[in-house]
DNA sequence: CGCCGGGTGTAACAGGGTTACAGAAGGCTT
DNA sequence: AAGCCTTCTGTAACCCTGTTACACCCGGCG
């Protein structure tokens, strides 16, 4: 169904191609909940059965946005002298590529496309991994505690990039504990006051990645010793 | 509106309490998308507009439950000797109330609340990291990138938990890497074995926020000498 | 008694995904 | 050339969603 191999008969309304770019266009414009496949045929000027008709479903649809954009995560390679800042350069550069597609996450997420997204940053954290020394389980671990802490931190970027109006936002909420002298453990005024700014995300990945990569490439075995 | 504070006239259908405990239920079992004001309504045997009028809308239902909910969050007291052990036990306090409530996240998401969700947490990992030496912005880095680190972490594990059909698996896609001996970078044939299984999620919580906070607490500052 | 107001129900609106069905138009076979 | 077959489009409908205008019931109060 959908297209087959024989040629096209009248010349087509829309394009297979057409309907794909004006899906990725709403998607990146009003989030995946804004893509409806009457707004779609509208903004094609179309019915909406020749949307159903060229992409069968809307989840099929989602499913082709997925599968073209993560293509783009395929050309992920790092730099640096030495292996630690080689995972650091990585580890920037798959944060830099979800950050550019925001909606990346969320779709591949409620498709169950995670693995195999990730799979290429994975192949190349392991082998910068291996080349720091790592073997085996350790480096296994080494390689998803790494995938684990930038996925993650995008998606907590995210969560707190779409919602613009935070009822109490942090920073009002730090300011009341510095109103609030010392009757809780708020002692460190400095402290309350650099949580009550806002977070530069940068800078915050940039010095918990590093902490994380560094402990983890570390000689020393990750059991503590107390 | 919805309510006042005269007595109820006559015996009531529904309190505003019956309809939070139904959309709790509801939301528990299907998630925030399986909640409909429709199917609230028939589960409590109660036309549309009474639900309506006991808490106003979807999105104030929604907001009360996140409000419960969130309340939750207030008990997190660490434990441990020195700092990094309760630091840690902080951590993984704040992941399991996390995974306990797995929709918490994404409803405190859409709100908006998340700053004031995490504050009590952050309030306890400010004074153990305090309490670590760590003072002023350090300190306030260090806090968040632990917050950023936990919930991250959680909000990947509950993604890779709500799709439990992945098409090619990361399993499948390790193995095939297995077969195929080394034309790409993966000489390491234990690492790919490792890499292969399924992720122990517990165990790398622990190992990376070990890993994590062990760098962030240490005594050299956080810039990389190159 | 009549009125007021809390609480409920009916029915409708707009907007979503999806599809049964009819039709148009070119390519192909006979 | 006639006719069928395939591709593609459009109309109209079905069922779902959130939301609301409106009528209604019924206990308390003046």
């Amino acid at each position: 169904m959908t297209q087959g191999t024989a040629k096209a008969a009248r010349t087509p309304a829309v394009s297979r191609r057409a309907v794909l770019d004006a899906a990725t266009r709403l998607v990146e414009a009003q989030g995946v909940a804004g893509l409806s496949m009457r707004k779609l045929a509208a903004e094609l000027g179309v019915a909406v059965t020749s949307i159903y008709w060229h992409v069968g479903n809307r989840e099929a649809l989602l499913d082709e946005l997925v599968q073209e954009m993560v293509h783009g995560l395929d050309a992920l390679s790092p730099s640096g002298p030495d292996p630690t800042t080689r995972v650091l350069s990585l580890a920037v550069g798959l944060r830099r590529v979800l950050r550019d597609h925001p909606h990346l996450i969320g779709l591949v997420n409620e498709r169950g496309l995670t693995p195999a997204m990730f799979l290429p940053s994975e192949r190349a954290l392991a082998a910068e991994i291996t080349a720091a020394g790592l073997t085996g389980a350790r480096a296994a671990e080494a390689v998803r505690a790494v995938q684990y802490h930038v996925i993650g931190f995008v998606l907590v970027e995210r969560h707190t990039d779409r919602s613009p109006e935070q009822r109490p936002s942090a920073e009002e909420l730090w300011q009341a504990e510095l109103a609030a002298p010392p009757p809780a453990g708020a002692a460190d005024s400095a402290l309350a006051r650099a949580l009550a700014a806002p977070v530069d995300a940068d800078r915050l990945f940039e010095i918990s990645t590093g902490a994380l990569v560094r402990a983890l490439l570390a000689p020393s075995p990750p059991a503590r010793e107390t």
